[in-house]
DNA sequence: GTAGCATGGTAAG
DNA sequence: TTACCCTGCTACG
């Protein structure tokens, strides 16, 4: 589930259910328990994320940092009905309860990389390390451009490196890459400027719209399903992508087989014919 | 039923 | 480079 625009999605859903709120704070499996016993019973200000990091705010600046990791999830429930038992492993639940006339909600994290009660400055220190997210309207992509423009790294590697570019993950780098036609192998020295501009905001796009919806859709509307007569791609992300976890399938802009390697210790994907291996103006 | 893998990242070795 | 976190889906038997 999660790149940036599922983090960015679920900080407006919590500010949106839980914000303003005084809010009972648990940790049903205990791993979180001493933070959550600091902070039940207190009011929930709101949750912001920077890249794939969410902080959640309450009173007295009290933070809680949660990272998804690979599988994580923090399912977010407003109901009619009675909050249920957890399921599983809770490492945090959120419950806004029921009042004057009001329906209860709750929120339950699971299998989480980092659940921790953290103050501001531990939370400023880790955005000191991160770069730019494309979701925050503040971001400075030339942050990143100064790294990728100066580095004989893979742009592969650079994209998901969260130090160079915060919220970007394996989907999001093999599909921007495919719509700018560049290989993953290229070095992030020899793109133009230009192709970084389109890279970022075509990111900003691209991701807004994930925000939107909830999954990653990156095919423009000629290559879609009813514009090609193709079946459409049925797996549990759900959204249409060119190149992401279709090795040796049809490319569907050029036909070719779609190739696939590991790059920053994950899987990368890409059209060999729709996006050339890079060759120096020396050796042409 | 269950092995294997996955939209991630850290820390140990 | 590998282990781990310990979820949830798919493929396979």
């Amino acid at each position: 589930m999660p790149e940036g625009h599922t983090l960015h999605r679920l900080a407006d859903r919590i500010t949106e259910v839980f914000g303003g709120h005084l809010v009972r704070v648990g940790s049903p499996q205990g791993r979180f328990a001493d933070g959550a016993a600091q902070l039940d019973g207190s009011r929930l200000l709101d949750a912001d994320a920077w890249g794939k990091q969410l902080f959640i705010r309450f009173d007295a600046d009290r933070l809680v940092r949660v990272h998804l990791g690979l599988y994580g999830t923090f399912d977010v429930v407003d109901t009619e009905e009675s909050v249920p038992e957890p399921i599983g492993q809770v490492r945090l639940r959120l419950v806004r309860p029921a009042g004057r006339g009001g329906s209860p909600a709750y929120g339950d994290l699971r299998g989480a990389t980092t659940c921790a009660l953290v103050t501001p400055a531990e939370r400023d220190a880790v955005l000191a390390r991160i770069g730019p997210d494309p979701l925050r309207d503040d971001a400075e992509p030339d942050r990143a451009w100064a790294r990728i423009s100066r580095s004989s790294a893979p742009i592969g590697t650079l994209l998901m490196d969260q130090a160079v570019l915060a919220g970007v993950g394996n989907v999001y780098r093999a599909e921007v890459l495919f719509r700018h036609r560049i290989h993953p192998l290229r070095p992030g020295r020899t793109l133009r400027p230009s192709q970084w501009q389109a890279i970022w905001e075509d990111l900003v796009v691209l991701m807004e719209e994930g925000v939107a919806t909830g999954r990653i859709d990156t095919v423009r509307d000629e290559h879609l399903p009813e514009a090609m007569g193709r079946p459409p791609r049925v797996d549990d992300h759900g959204g249409e992508v060119y190149v992401y976890r279709r090795a040796g399938q049809a490319c569907h802009v050029c036909g070719s087989a779609v190739r696939a390697d590991v790059l920053a210790a994950r899987n990368v994907f890409w059209c060999a014919r729709c996006q050339p291996v890079f060759r120096s103006r020396a050796a042409r």
